[in-house]
DNA sequence: GATGAATGAGTGTTCATTCAT
DNA sequence: GATGAATGAACACTCATTCAT
C-alpha cells in the first residue's frame, strides 16, 4: 500500500555524495545544492531524507565511525588466539588501510565540528571509547595468556591511539616530507616495547 | 607628514578579535561583521587593513605560530647548558602553558583550513619544521655534549611532536575523561627513554 | 461496485483540520503538511480530495458560511410568529454563540483573502446577501404584521449587519478592554430603536 | 567622517514600496525581492535598513496609523469651537478621505496580522485607543459647552468607531452593490442622534 | 485509497566585498 | 582613517504539486 520506500538506499547514497563534496569542497564549500547536483537530483530531495544539513553531517560522522570499525570488527571475530588478535589489531591501525580509510579533509572537518557540536563530540567520544575498550580488552587478554607481561591495559590502549593519531596529524602537516611508512613501522615497534613493559 | 598610521595597532587588534570570534562562533559562524561589532567599529574598516577575509585568516595563522614560538624562543636564549636547554624545551611542550596556549577551536579551525589552503598549509609546515629543527638541534647538541647517546636527532624530534600532538588531539575527544597531566607526565618519561636510546 | 468512497467523510475531516491549522498557525503558517500531520495522513492524500490548496481554502469559506447559517436556519423554521422570528434572529446575532461561532483568525484569514480572490469574494458576498435578505424579509413581515412601523427593510437589515460586524472588528482590536456583552446589549437596543423608527 | 546616512530617506521609501506590493500582491505574494525590484535595488539593501521582513511590516503598520492620524490632527489644532471641532472630526471619519485613506487590502493585511502578532496587535490597540480618546475628549468638551446633552462620552466614541468600521467592513463585502455615500450619510445622522441622546 | 519519492521555484536572510563620502 | 550605502551571489530550507507504486 503506497509507494515502496527507497530510504535505505537513498540515505547512504546521500551520505556518500556528501562525503565526496566535503572532501573536495571543504566544510564551507559544502552546500546541499552541490551534493544534490552530484547525485543528479533536486536539493529538496535531500531535505526529504535528512531534515537539515546538520542531520546529514551527523550521519556522515556515523558513517566514518562505522567505516573504521568495520575495518577490523568482522575479521577479528574469526581470530581466536590472543596474540594473533592483538597483532591483527596493531596491523590494522598501523597499516595503509587505516591511514587512507577516510579522506583527511572529511575526517578533520568532522573532528573540527566535534569541538563545537555536543552531539558530534559525543559520537567521537564513544567511537574512540569503543576502540580504546577493544584494544584494552585484547591487551588484557594477552596479559592473561602470558603473551604480554602484566600492566595497565587501559593506559596502554590510550597510548596506542595517541601515537597513531599524532602520526596522522603530523603527516598532514609535513606531507610527503615525512616518511609515513617508516614512522609507522617505528611507532609500531615502540608500541610493542611499551606493551612488553618498556 | 600626513596622518599618523595606526596600522601597527589596528592590525593586531583585529586579529585578536578575530581569534575570539573564531573561538566562540566557529569557522562558519565567523563573519567580518561579528569581528567588527566586537571591536565597536564598522566592518568596512577591517577590509581597509586586510583586503579580504582570507588575508585575516592568514594573519591569524601567523599569530598562532608566533604565540607558540614566543613561548620558548625568548627564554631559550638565556640558557647555555645543552642539557638545560633540552629540558626547558620538554618542559615547555609538556606543560600546561603549551596545552592552553591557543584555544583548540581556533587551532583546529586553522589546521583544518591548512588541509585545503596551500598557503595556510605552508605556514603550518614551516612552523612545525622550525619547531622540529629546533628540537633536533638541541638533541644533536646534547648528543655532542654526551648528555645523550648518539642517535637520529631529527627522527626523535619528529616523534616528540607526534606524541604531544597525539595527546592534544586525543584530549579533545575524551575531554576530562582523560587525565591529561598524568598522560603528559608519562609521555614525557617515554620521550626521555627514547632519547636515551630506548 | 468497487471500493466504497469515503469522500463524504474525508473532505469534512480535512476542512476541520485545515480550520484548526489556520487558527493556530495563521495564513502564512498553514501548509498542507501541517494539516496532513494533524490528521496523521500523508499530505498527498489531501491533494487527492482537493486538487489544490486553494480548493481547500474555498471549501473552508463554504464551511464557515454554513456554520453561521446553520446557527439560525434550522431553528427559524419552527417559529411562526413574525415578532418571535425577528427576535430570535436578533438574539442569534447579538448572542455569544455568534461571537464565538468561528475563530476570528480563521474568519479574517478568509475575509482577507476575499479582498483579492474573486471566487472567495463572491462566496462572502452571497453569504452576506443571504443573511441580509433573510433579515430584510423578516423585518418586512414584521412590518406587514404591524409589529414594526413601515420603513426600508433592506436598509435596516444592512445596518444591523454593519453594527454587529463593527462590534466584532472593534473587539478584536481592543480585546478584553471592551465590555463586549454590554456593548452588544446597547447595540441590540439601538437596533430595536432603529426598527421602531428611531 | 564617513558616508552620509540616507536612512531617513530610504526607510520611508521602502515602506511606501512595501505598501504598494502588499496592495497588489497580497500578504502571501509580498516578497522582499518584489519590493526591491520595485525600487530598482537589491533585496539585500532592504535588510540593511530593516533587519527582517517583520520589522518592515511593523513599520508599515506605523505608517498606516500615522496616515490616519495626520488626516485630522493637524487641522484640528486650528479649530477652537467645541462644536466645530466635533463636526470636523465626524466629517473626517465619514468622508471619502477616510474611506480611501489606506488601501483596504493593506489595511486588512495588517489587521489580520494583528490577530496573531502581539506587537502589531498592540500597535492597533493604541492607535484605536488614541482615536477613541480624542473623540471622547471632543464629545466631553461639547457636553461641557452645552452643545451636547450629558452622556457617556467614552461609550459614544466607541460606538462611532464601531459604526465606521462596520461600514467599511461591509462595503468590502458588498462592493458597489452598497451605496456607500448614502449609508455614510445615514450613519452620520445616526451618530448625531446618539450624541444628542437618542 | 493511500503513501512516499521527487521536483522546482522560491523565501528570507547572510555575507564578503566594493564604493562614495 | 572610518562610516554606511549598495551589491550580488549564495544559502539552507519550504512548500505546493506531480507521479509512481
Amino acid at each position: 500500500m503506497g509507494r515502496k520506500s527507497v530510504s535505505h538506499i537513498r540515505k547512504p547514497e546521500i551520505i556518500e555524495n556528501l562525503y565526496h563534496v566535503v572532501a573536495e569542497e571543504g566544510l564551507t564549500g559544502t552546500t546541499l545544492d552541490k551534493v544534490a547536483r552530484r547525485m543528479g537530483v533536486n536539493s529538496g530531495l535531500l531535505v526529504h531524507y535528512f531534515r537539515t544539513k546538520r542531520e546529514m553531517m551527523l550521519a556522515l560522522v556515523d558513517y566514518i565511525a562505522e567505516r573504521y570499525e568495520s575495518a577490523y570488527l568482522a575479521s577479528l571475530e574469526a581470530i581466536e588466539d590472543a596474540g594473533d588478535r592483538l597483532e591483527f589489531l596493531l596491523d590494522s591501525i598501523w597499516g595503509e588501510g587505516w591511514r587512507d580509510m577516510i579522506d583527511q579533509r572529511v575526517f578533520f572537518a568532522c573532528y573540527y565540528l566535534s569541538l563545537s557540536d555536543k552531539v558530534i563530540h559525543e559520537k567521537f567520544r564513544t567511537a574512540y571509547a569503543r576502540l580504546q575498550a577493544l584494544l584494552a580488552a585484547e591487551i588484557q587478554r594477552a596479559m592473561q595468556d602470558r603473551v604480554l607481561p602484566d600492566g595497565n591495559a587501559a593506559m596502554l590502549a590510550d597510548q596506542i591511539i595517541i601515537l597513531i593519531e599524532g602520526l596522522l596529524f603530523y603527516r598532514n602537516v609535513r606531507g610527503d616530507e615525512l616518511a609515513y611508512d617508516e614512522y609507522a613501522a617505528r611507532l609500531r615497534k615502540l608500541t610493542l616495547e611499551m606493551l612488553h613493559g618498556g
